[in-house]
RNA sequence: GCGCCCGUAGCUCAGUAGGAUAGAGCACAGGAUUCCUAAUCCUGGGGUCGCAGGUUCGAAUCCUGCCGGGCGCACCA
């Protein structure tokens, strides 16, 4: 019977069932309310459930009666010593010891797969994060969703599922044939010409002068004096290529790879954009109509106009939403909508997406899209992530496009290096705004997340290095570990620690299940904190230190130990794309 | 006016599929260092979980209505 994994569950199940064979619980009951878990106050045990209130009036029982009769059940195995009824019908079990010291050693083979689970059981899952148009290099913002996406495909992969990373570059809009236009002056600019000021309306950034100056390397002169219609579809297709270099220079400064791009002129080309409102247009869903004007706040050049619109109403949306402008052209949606049926297509019931906050007011109609165009079986989850305050010693951080002060994420991950960026950005609920203070995430202190967790890991491994005076390389090996005799952890924190890094894999799962990969950067940080505590037990009493002179199969299990932590900490920063340091400095 | 998100300690925030006496850091007050990194730890005070109802054995969590804050609201992506 499996005890901790996830958490009992089995083992309650298995009594429930038991008592069904018995008769003492009819046939049929749902099991779903029943939670196991591990209470917050110790003395509850290690593991509770709420079985019997759960099941106390489906069954017409009494919860404290019920509970008996499942209690009998625990105590007939034998990992159980203690059963207890408390409150109006808890459960309350406590596990031996050697439950705890064999998922120590599960801990030490596993490695840093521990607390991967086949939870997803292979589900395919696509994951669309980033798409910052390709317009210019990445901002602050734009590394938020990085970090929070990328962070949650990990973890949906340790969590079982098969994960698709998936970038959708918008290079079909306006803002494409500005940047095309914006990179023809540079060229201009590159072949000696002097252009004075960026006139408004085109980007102005730097980062067009050296793509410039390649086309002028390559192609000469030739685009100089021909027609806007001659070279712009040749300088669209050099400043997407080239943007999206820049963009995967910065990914690649964070750590993060995609396995797919998906271009919104391919949905075009492809004919996939009609095919989709030709599909809506035979079930019904489109129509030409005229939109009332929003109430409180009509925009001045408001007028009536008919447009073609889909019935996103009859899926849960606010008002129905146009397709085909007035000039005949599609709407972003339209194009977005391909996009998503495609993802469809290719096998994704479910589909994340990480947007900006600002595109909030997209979700319902997208989602709306989503079931009408996979008629209720795709599933859209959308994560919106809030603005990032960026900070410097606790003041503003004056965001200034000119001189000096940096913007681009590439900039930030500059200054303060990339796991620092990287766990920073977790330590936030992605809805909630996340402050960003330049100053204090390098700073070695207890506030600093990142340092916190970093350092325990260091700690633990500059304890391996002193035990390295008594013991070989090789039997301070994880493998070599598990052997040991862990029954020589005897300490109640030591008992706590180890069954702290047995909530390891419920926290995966869970997380996994929410899409809230932040909740793994608050684990880590308890975990820290549990495991420093623990260290400075040995400062007031010397039998308690890792290290114990004289006693190597003590010193061997307290390493069995920590480095059970070690691995575990490194287990999850790995879902962060963090390094675990082995030494501070 | 409508929709979405948020409201938890003085501040910044967690709160695990509805569980037992709501947690952590900062700040504040006190304490621990001949010893594995004190870059850390320990102790203490601090709360009508925005307000009011409802659902049930049980609500910070789910439902409804208010109050307060942020974002978004026709042919922009």
């Amino acid at each position: 019977m499996c005890w901790n994994k996830p958490y009992g569950r089995d083992g309650i199940v298995a009594a429930l069932d038991s008592l069904v064979t018995d008769g003492v619980l009819p046939d049929g009951l749902s099991f779903g309310r029943i939670t196991v878990e591990t209470p917050r106050d110790e003395s509850h045990g290690h593991v509770a459930t709420n079985a019997a209130m759960v099941l106390a009036k489906p069954s017409a029982q009494k919860p404290r009666e019920l509970a008996e009769a499942i209690a009998d059940k625990l105590r007939a195995d034998n990992a159980v010593t203690q059963v207890e009824i408390a409150g109006p019908g808890f459960i309350n079990i406590t596990l031996s010891d050697d439950i705890w010291f064999r998922e120590l050693a599960d801990i030490l083979r596993a490695g840093t797969g521990y607390g991967a689970s086949d939870m997803g059981g292979g589900e395919a899952v696509n994951v669309e994060y980033v798409s910052a148009n390709p317009t210019g290099p990445m901002h602050v913002g734009h590394g938020r969703g990085a970090a929070i996406g990328e962070s949650l495909a990990a973890l949906l992969d340790k969590a079982g599922y098969n994960v698709t990373r998936e970038y959708w570059v918008n290079d079909a809009g306006a803002q494409i044939e500005i940047l095309s236009r914006s990179l023809h002056l540079r060229y201009r600019e590159a072949l000696g010409e002097d252009i004075g000021e960026i006139p408004e309306g085109l980007y102005p950034g730097e980062y067009l002068v050296a793509p410039a100056k390649d086309v002028a390397a390559k192609d000469g002169d030739q685009w100089v004096s021909r027609d806007e219609s001659d070279w712009l579809g040749v300088f669209r297709r050099y400043a997407i290529d080239a943007m999206m270099e820049l963009i995967r220079a910065d990914l690649d400064r964070l750590g993060i790879r995609f396995d797919v791009f998906t271009f919104e002129s391919s949905m075009v080309e492809t004919g996939k954009v009609q095919a989709a409102l030709d599909y809506l247009t035979d079930k019904g869903l489109m129509y030409t109509g005229v939109l009332e004007p929003p109430k409180g706040k009509k925009p001045e050049d408001w007028e009536p106009r008919p447009q073609t619109l889909f019935r996103s109403t009859d899926f849960g949306d606010d008002v129905d939403r146009p397709l085909i402008k007035s000039d005949g052209s599609w709407t972003y949606f339209s194009t977005d909508i391909a996009y998503h049926w495609d993802k469809y297509q290719r096998g994704f019931k479910t589909q994340i997406n990480i947007w900006g906050a600002d595109h909030g007011g997209y979700v319902k109609r997208m989602q709306a899209a989503v079931k009408a165009m996979t008629a209720g079986d795709g599933n859209l989850d959308v994560k919106l992530c809030q603005m990032i305050n960026l900070l410097d010693d606790g003041k503003q951080f004056k965001m200034s496009k000119r001189a000096g002060n940096f913007v681009t994420m590439a900039d930030v991950v500059e200054k303060v290096g990339k796991d620092v960026f990287r766990f920073i950005m977790m330590t936030r609920k992605n809805d909630a705004q996340l402050d960003f203070d330049l100053q204090k995430v390098t700073e070695q202190s207890r506030d600093n997340p990142v340092f916190y967790v970093q350092y325990a890991h260091a700690r633990i491994h500059s304890v391996l290095r002193h035990a390295a005076d008594a013991f070989s390389v090789h039997e301070l090996q994880p493998d070599a570990l598990a052997d040991a005799d862990l029954t020589r952890l005897e300490d109640d924190a030591e008992k706590a620690l180890i069954m702290q890094m047995a909530n390891w894999p419920r926290i995966v799962e869970s997380a996994a299940l929410a899409h809230e990969p932040h909740r793994v950067a608050f684990y880590l940080n308890d975990l820290a904190a549990s495991f420093h505590g623990l260290w400075n037990m040995g400062k007031d009493n010397t039998q308690l230190r890792f290290i114990v002179e004289g006693d190597r199969e003590l010193t061997r299990a307290r390493m069995a130990l920590i480095r059970g932590v070690s691995l575990v900490i490194a287990s999850g920063l790995e879902i962060f794309g963090v390094t675990p340091v082995e030494e501070m400095r």
